[in-house]
DNA sequence: GCCGCGACTGGATATATTTACAGCATGGAA
DNA sequence: TTCCATGCTGTAAATATATCCAGTCGCGGC
């Protein structure tokens, strides 16, 4: 993918942020008025860039028709505050695959009403926990995983990334060489080595929380 | 949430595929084109009757401004007793010295915002766990474990057991001879044999649901 | 039978939304 | 200097969408 500008990407973190928020892609004027321009256009002649630098699809006279294409190569947590509206609880968008790393597609599935002081650090949203390699720390198969987008992740802390398509919540470790491993915390499954400057890794945030429906 | 007749659920799933699919909810038009209605209004009528039964959430003159609730099924409960005050969250319950009722004003060390649909069975408090006898299923020493009052438990099943003066959260089993056994998840972990003639074993609730902080 | 509810058709209308066209300004590259 | 990408304003037209109104049909309860 083609980089963004500053400009484009706070443009491109909008349409992410409206998706959790709002569970829809944000329309021109949306786009518009968030970023203080006075022409839907503006936002427009942005989403056509974007569109052809790879961040995002447009669909053809469709409304709120833009998708989030995934990957995107910075951690775009630089305004969170976007993310303050709070009422209606976070929302589930998506699942992580957390053993042999499943595709994760990103998109917004439901909403579970959670307040800010229920984990020590607020989530920004859930991700829906797929497979059992996080089971030693009672991480579980369907549980919903509270994360908080971070820019960047502490030797021992559990996050979530994303390496090339797939999303993975493990524990972090980097050495002094700058290798980094990723932990699993099952017996039965595989730490995940990684080399930092072959292989693309993004830090989507850091694991805050786990909710739990038994049945 | 009211449950959903077979057409209201075809249109439920229509939407939640077309926001895996597309990335944004669908249209009234298209839910009609869908599922074969002639008239985008049948499927208007269908959204609203989605909303009423608090399936999906409508945004007033909004393109595609359709949100998924929360599908985990129950409707809320009737009988919370328990949940005496205010709507402002569940209680979190203490240590409990022995004898005392579980749920005394006293014990009560916080209250957490969850909302009822959290869980797919409310819970009527929270009991803050301590020890690690059921790590095996993602419980640990510290979650706050979501209890919903009940007066009886079936074979299988997770539960809050008082014991004499101890409060103790274990699977239960019922043998044929009347026997109870309380079981451990973790291999450290004896089992409790109970003989319900001679104990004195009360049940203080189900276990709903998890929630754990991760700092 | 009468009524409410679930499930529709058809048509009309007010908005919401996308998109094209015409410019303007800045700064870097050829 | 000219060309091109970035980043905008403003207006207008073409579509896309949501929503209202007026009916129809079948079914189960009162």
């Amino acid at each position: 993918m083609e980089k963004l500008t500053p400009k484009q990407q706070r443009v491109y973190d909008f349409i992410r942020d409206t998706l959790i928020d709002t569970g829809a892609p944000p329309t021109r004027a949306e786009i518009a008025q968030a970023l203080g321009f006075a022409s839907a256009n503006a936002a427009q002649a942005h989403l056509r860039t974007l569109a052809r630098k790879g961040a995002i699809e447009l669909g053809s006279r469709r409304s709120r028709g833009i998708r989030l294409v995934n990957n995107s190569g910075e951690p775009a947590s630089v305004d969170t505050a976007a993310n303050d509206d709070t009422d209606d609880g976070l929302a589930v968008i998506g699942r992580v695959a957390a053993g042999e790393p499943i595709l994760a597609v990103e998109h917004i599935e439901r909403r579970v009403r959670i307040a800010d002081d229920v984990f020590a650090t607020p989530a920004d949203y859930l991700l829906t926990v797929r497979g059992d390699s996080m089971t030693g720390v009672g991480i579980l198969d369907g549980d919903l995983l509270g994360v908080k987008t971070a820019s960047e992740v502490h030797n021992g802390q559990i996050g979530v990334f994303r390496l090339g398509e797939d999303v993975t919540v493990k524990r972090f470790f980097k050495s002094d060489t700058g290798a980094v491993r990723l932990q699993a915390e099952n017996p039965a499954h595989a730490d995940i080595q990684v080399d930092p400057e072959q292989d693309e890794l993004v830090l989507e945030g850091l694991a805050v929380g786990v909710v739990r429906s038994i049945h």
